[in-house]
DNA sequence: CACACAAGCAACCAATGGGTTGCATCTCAT
DNA sequence: ATGAGATGCAACCCATTGGTTGCTTGTGTG
């Protein structure tokens, strides 16, 4: 049944743009993507916020499985795990897919 | 300047992100894509929430600018407003694109 | 007109979220 | 070893959110 799985994929995909869903947060990603692996002083260094604020939204992106730390030394590193952000444009795709079929089927009508 | 613009789009998708953060409105975005315009209580039909709850939803939705109600008659009906949805997946594309730069930036850096 | 149906409004509640401050812990370098 | 730097942990605060129930308002229709 194809309905069941199109659900799975809206359940799965609703915590990761609940993730993006925050300013702050997806100027992380943005930042992560563009500069690679930083540490959570880096990363706070042009955040308007506090450290702590900033490791917070790190763990929410992690919980979403956008984003992976690991601890380097004293300092603890976060990449972005690209998986995720393309299984939620994955998820846009297929809602555009459907409203693309229902426009067709309205001039289908339309022309009838 | 370039980052700017990045960081008013980023500005832009997060609230569009945050109000498909949610797998109720996530599902009453894909069953407005599927099925067209609906009244409100046809979309409570199949939604484990109160009649009140999907309206707070739709409303949600339409400060997000994803979706958009009229009144006919006695019922308010909802349909999609497919722009920013189409503005998130830019986002989410503009992200990858960065992604994909910092990925082929190493590889140069690899092999040198 | 009277009734049923659809929606709106308002109050309320428990839970979550974003943010802070303060302190403890771990680790590198002098 | 000791001091500075980077995190981690915990408590706390206030605003927001998702959800409910109860009642009112508007609108078709027999």
């Amino acid at each position: 049944m194809r309905s069941s799985a199109t659900a799975r994929t809206l359940k799965a995909s609703a915590p990761v743009f609940a993730a993006l869903g925050d300013e702050t947060r997806l100027r992380l990603v943005s930042r992560l993507c563009e500069g690679g692996p930083q540490s959570i002083v880096k990363l706070t260094e042009d955040a308007d916020v506090t450290r702590q604020a900033v490791a917070k939204h790190l763990r929410v992106l992690a919980d979403a499985g956008v984003v992976r730390g690991r601890r380097a030394g004293r300092e603890s590193v976060w990449e972005i795990e690209p998986d995720r952000l393309e299984a939620a444009r994955e998820c846009l795709d297929l809602i555009s897919a459907r409203w693309d079929a229902a426009i067709e089927r309205l001039r289908a009508f339309v022309e009838s």
